[in-house]
DNA sequence: CATATGACCTATG
DNA sequence: TCATAGGCCATAT
């Protein structure tokens, strides 16, 4: 929907994190992967750093591989996005949350089998490019 | 151009 | 669980 921001090299990050689903989180990292950019997890948040304005992305459903909050605990930040968060039904227990129940898995039709595979063995960062 | 920093990740001990 | 180290790369100074 919006054109023309399609020059920025974030576009392929901002489409992926969009597609997360209402009660679903996703890693930094895992947005990387999808996105083409392997290895590349600080550009994820990078790039909802510099989210557009008028940009309505899920950006609360980012997360890190730790199942927790990115920002300070406390912090503004924090605490809305672990608001929004919970309202989507989404439980904390000792500031962390279950990556194993939450985590969200793109349509497996349109996934590559490798990916799945390799969010289990997930050892080795994707080849870059 | 050289460093430092950051909404990060994994491996290892 | 915590700490350290190495990796990635756009931005800031």
């Amino acid at each position: 929907m919006r054109a023309d921001m399609s020059s920025s090299k974030y576009q392929r990050i901002w489409d992926v994190v969009a597609e997360i689903p209402y009660g679903r989180v996703a890693s930094y990292g895992q947005i990387a992967r999808i996105a083409g950019l392997g290895g590349q997890a600080r550009q994820v948040g990078y790039a909802l750093h510099s989210t557009p304005d008028g940009l309505d992305l899920p950006w609360h459903r980012v997360i890190n591989a730790q199942g927790r909050i990115s920002f300070p605990k406390g912090s503004p930040s924090y605490r809305r996005q672990r608001e929004l968060l919970e309202a989507e039904g989404i439980e904390f227990s000792n500031g962390r949350l279950d990556l194993t129940a939450y985590r969200w898995q793109p349509g497996d039709a349109e996934l590559p089998k490798e990916y799945l595979e390799a969010e289990q063995n997930a050892r080795k960062f994707s080849p870059r490019r």
